[in-house]
Parts: C-alpha cells; structure tokens; sequence
DNA sequence: CGCAAGATTGAAACGTATCAAGTTGGGTGG
DNA sequence: CCACCCAACTTGATACGTTTCAATCTTGCG
C-alpha cells in the first residue's frame, strides 16, 4: 500500500488534489492543523510542473515569491562566492521547505537546482504569512518547520567543523538515512541523489576524499557501495565513526 | 553624541523604558513598524538584569520560553555533541536575536553564555507569536530577523568551508567588522569579546593556528593586533585573503 | 560499440594538528 | 608597590591527513 515509490504519472493528479491527501502532510506544513485549517492552507498552496534534473526553483538575486516543498525528487541550493566559487547550503528531500535563504533580505541568496525530476508544491510566502497570522496553529508549524530547516543547517555545521574526513562522510550518510527514514523509504538503503562532486563540496572536501572515504567504509564491512546506490551494513559503526555515540558502553563501575 | 559606549549604570534605568528609545532599534523586532504595534510589542518584552560573564540565558534542553536580545554585551550559543565536544554554533553582537534554535523542537539545543557583561531583552515566544499574528508588520519582521540569523549561520558556514586557514581568519574578522559597523561601532577597530579558543572553535581550527593567523596578519600588515584589540588596518587587503573580491580588477580588456 | 562524464586509485607536496615550551598580562596578596 | 600566580596567548618542531595532479577504470548513453 505504501509501496510504488517509482514515478507513476497518472498519480500526480491525484496527488496535486490538495495537502489533505499527500503522505508528508505530517511532515509539512499541514503537520497539527484541523481540516477547517487545511482548507485555507490548501487554497494558497499550488502545484507546479514535474520538473527535470538540472531545472531551477529560484536563482540568486530573485525576490523571495513562494516557499517550496518537493513531494518527490531532491534539490541542492547552492550559493555562489564572490569569487565565483559554487557552494552547496544544502540538499532536500521530499517534505522540506526549500527558499528560506530569501527571508532575510527579500531576495534569494542561494538558487536551488533539482538534482533529480522532481515535483513541487509552491506556497507565495505573502499569503503564507499573511494566513498564518489568523491560524494559531499554522504560524505554530511555520514558525516549527523554519527552525528545522534550521537545525538541519546547523548539523550541517557540525558536519563540517569535523577535522577527520570520514567523520564527516560518516556523518553524512547517517543523516541522509535517517532523513530517508522520516519520509517513510529505508535508512539503510537508498540512493543518492547527487554525485560525488555534490557531496565533496557540500562537506567541503576533495571529490577524492570522498571516494577513498567511500572503498575506506566498504572495506570496512560498514556500508555497500553500488555507484551511487548505498547500503549501510553496520549503522551502528557508523554511528560511532560519526562521533555520535560515546565510544562505547565501556566500563561498567564494579561497584555496587 | 553617539559616544560614551562604556557601561553607564543610569543609563539602564534610562533604557529599559521602551524599544522606542532603544538605539537598536531599527536592527531588532521593532523594525519597520508604527507608534501603536510598538505600544504592543513593548507590552510584552521584559528586560532582565544586567548579566555577568559566563552567565547562560539558557540551557540545552530548555523548553523554549522567550528569544533573547542583547543590548550590550556579547554571547556565544554553545552546541554539545554526543560525545561532549562543545562546538561554537554562533557569536550574538547586540541586536541580534539569541534563542532561535529552539524553533525546531521547542526545546534549546545550545546554551547561550555571555562572553561579557551584558544586558538583554526577553521576549517571551509565544506572546510574541500571538501578537505578530495580528500585526502583519510585526510578522514579517519577525521573519526578516529569524532569516537573518539563518544567512548569519550560512556566514559561518562558508567560513568552514574554505579550507585554508587564513582564509577563514581574514573572514571572521571582516564579517565581525561588518557586523560592528552595523551597530554603529567602528568596523576598524574593534575588542574581540571572545577569547582565541572560541574563535578557533567557531572557526574548527586548533587554537595555535589562529594565534598564528593573527600574527602572520599582522606582520603582513593586514591588522594590528594588541590582545583582543583588532585594528583592521587595510580591509581591502582582508577582503582579498577572503577571497571575497575578485583577485583584483586585472587585465582591462584592450579592445574597444 | 565508442565516447564522455563520473568515479576510483596512486604518489607527492602542502598545511594544519599536535605536543611542548616559552611569553605576556591582569589580578591577588604579601 | 612589588612579587607572584594563573590563564591566555604566542612560538617552535614534528607527524599526520588531505589536497593536488595524474592516470586508470567504470558507467550511462547516443
């Protein structure tokens, strides 16, 4: 019942119906929000095109118009240096709002970039704000889903701060399985969907850190690496390479 | 007129009158709104005390209660990863809100310690929440302010993500410049509220490396260094170890 | 089938972490 | 007022890990 994750088109017009009958509605906006609620929600919410790999949502200096969620497919933002150096913010998967990089200052600092096809919802941020300010609840789960848009960013921050390499490739893909788990596919077992490039960049390290850290991981028994489809054998290790366990349960005090 | 930036103790009395008289205004919530919404919005912020040194406006695991402002001081919002390193998730100049990390899950994951004395506002969340829900003004300067403090995040991490060390000195220091002319300070010359430790933490480099760094600035005649006293003597020059202007206006094309 | 883009592997150069030893400066007590 | 102390900071030498450059291998696609 869960199960067709593949693309079936004739799903998207019944899908673009409205938030009440999409599978991330408790991911999304709509998360806590009564039908009456929902209904308003819906009325501003619309439903772009499948869009293409390579297709953009916003590029930099555009004024900030709508918020977007993907409901399938994933995205990159990517923000651009003065000196012309591209730098991944962040990737997002289906259920996360893509476009709070405008907020700030009215205009999109960032552009973002679908790294697969992908269909999206597409929410003007005036009327957003503008009904979330008569719903309780929803100016609740906005304000909610901003602040975890932006704890995601700071874990990307702790990703980085991380002096070893496969700390952070660790890291990585932990975070990306347990955000493929939220969404209801396997942690252990997905696909990635941007290349080796993307995820050097994004954890700010030569593309060949990236794939010595990747054969280093397979070697080790702890992840499977098919191109770019990856099994992790050994979440545990994982976990613990990443730093995100005390080394282990060690001694136990013999007292007592 | 605009001097006398030491701490005047008569002046708090002065102070905490009202976000009218404040000189932060038009950086902090009140930005952009009328006589009447400040009237609201005033109702509902407290300020608190004077705060000493490495006192903490809150903890991890704190349910999120009120955003904070300092009016002066600084403060530094602390993470603690599992295996307990602490990691320096930002520095708050004055008029810059503290507190938004709890947005997420409604409950803090830093803590926030004052590097200096200071003196804050609290702004209690859900009364704030509550109030800029009627004031379409407030509402979208509460999220300017919250988008604000994510494009501030991004700073940093493009800081982290540069690679060469000096680089990402030359970059604190000329977004902390930046971030003090805004606030009316000299972006010159300025005291680093934080020790070197934490600019190393923040910068996820080992300490010697910043002391190096200064130094290395300093003989290049970049910046005078006495302590935590910065001069930032040739910020053009700083700009371009960070790499955040072309490496110059080079070859004029000769046509035409 | 063959090409091009993406990914892996290898060897060498570089930069930073680390360890260890000074140095400075602010605060306290004699 | 000086001597002392401690914390913060600076400086030096070495080891390690990652970047870089280069070559090979794989995959997807026309």
């Amino acid at each position: 019942m869960a199960a067709m994750s593949d693309l079936a088109p004739l799903d998207i017009a019944h899908l673009r119906k409205s938030c009440a009958h999409c599978s991330l509605q408790q991911l999304c906006l709509p998360a806590g929000i009564d039908a009456e609620e929902l209904q308003r929600l819906d009325d501003i919410v619309r439903v772009r095109r499948p869009m293409q790999r390579n297709e953009r949502l916003f590029r930099i200096g555009d004024p900030l118009g709508s918020l977007f969620i993907a409901r399938e497919g994933a995205f990159k933002t990517v923000s651009v240096s003065e000196d012309g150096e591209e730098q991944i913010v962040g990737f997002h998967l289906p259920g996360e709002l893509i476009g709070l990089d405008a907020l700030g200052h009215g205009a999109h600092r960032c552009e973002a970039v679908a790294l697969t096809s992908a269909n999206v919802c597409e929410v003007p941020m005036e009327q957003l704000s503008a009904v979330a300010g008569q719903l309780p609840r929803l100016q609740h789960q906005l304000l909610r889903v901003i602040g975890q848009g932006m704890e995601r960013d700071q874990d990307h921050l702790n990703i980085l701060v991380r002096r070893q390499a496969n700390e952070r490739i660790a890291l990585f893909l932990h975070g990306l399985g347990e955000r493929y788990r939220v969404i209801g596919h396997s942690a252990e077992q997905f696909k990635l969907p941007m290349s080796r490039e993307d995820i050097a960049n994004y954890l700010g390290l030569a593309l060949e850190t990236v794939s010595r850290g990747f054969t280093r991981l397979q070697e080790d028994g702890i992840i499977a690496v098919h191109g770019r489809l990856i099994e992790i054998s050994d979440r545990q290790q994982l976990a613990q390479l990443a730093h995100l366990e005390g080394p282990q349960p060690p001694l136990r005090v013999a007292r007592g």
